[in-house]
DNA sequence: ATTTATCCTATTCTTTTTGTAGGATACAAA
DNA sequence: TTTGTATCCTACAAAAAGAATAGGATAAAT
């Protein structure tokens, strides 16, 4: 029951981007800087928030990457769906499963009632939740600085 | 964000004990056949659920298992804790972990969230739930054989 | 003593996860 | 038109976790 490194580094990915108030898009260079990600790692990370049509750059020398949309309307969920194809506790609640005890197993409903808690939680939290909470913790951490 | 093989089997095994009605505790040997699960492997589903209290039995040529408490009483959360050292999505949220950026990341919260949910649905369905939908699956089934 | 059933621990096999490597492509600026 | 910088793409490898097997030890009823 552990999100994987993507699902992970991919919301701290966007997170980085929805923080910048800039013109200027930003590099993967300052992202894997900043969020201490391995520069290498980062372009599969990017290439599955491209794919989903969370983020998005221009070709070139020139470039930098910008989400697509705004904070408030990027989930958890979307950033979980970038990189896991179904969210599912099990695989035999998968389509392509063919369990044999499918029709007359009780415990399917138990899977499919958390697939359904977890899925609900993820959608209900927006980056911007997240970048809100971050910023509060960094102005904490200001002030406790200040005080020294 | 799977489950693992020892607890579904887990679950299903106190399923097993729990639809017995009989006088007689049930033989490992059995529970391995009604619930295609293997032998060897069962021993360690057992164990673990011997381990958490939740099943019993006497040592020697006539043993069997049998459940230490109600059905109703029994959560599947208990049987994840037979398995799982503790609930978390990442490992970053555990007590032993030290991670660099602990007290300054709002990310935390996301996952420390997500554990709550998954830890209270999981507590509110216990074993007795299952057994009853497995009675009502059971019973569709044999409806649906006398109809042939 | 024998049989049957649980108990215990080590090992192996498999899959998934995580990350690295190396070069190809795109385009701006010199 | 060459050079430099940044993204793009795919293969591979190392590491960890998950799933299952194997072989014998122990306990007690017959």
């Amino acid at each position: 029951m552990k999100v994987n490194t993507k699902t992970r580094y991919g919301i701290r990915t966007i997170m980085e981007l929805a923080f910048n108030k800039s013109e200027k898009d930003i590099f993967q260079k300052d992202i894997s800087l900043n969020q201490e990600i391995s520069y290498k790692y980062l372009d599969q990370i990017i290439t599955g928030l491209k794919s989903a049509g969370l983020v998005a750059n221009v070709s070139g020398k020139k470039s930098g990457y910008r989400l697509t949309r705004e904070p408030e309307r990027i989930t958890a969920y979307d950033i979980h769906s970038a990189f896991n194809s179904r969210l599912s506790v099990v695989d035999c609640l998968l389509p392509q499963s063919t369990c044999s005890r499918e029709g007359k197993c009780a415990v399917r409903n138990l899977w499919q009632g958390l697939n359904m808690v977890i899925t609900d939680y993820l959608k209900s939290i927006t980056i911007n939740d997240l970048v809100r909470d971050q910023f509060e913790l960094d102005t904490k951490q200001e002030e406790l600085i200040f005080h020294i």
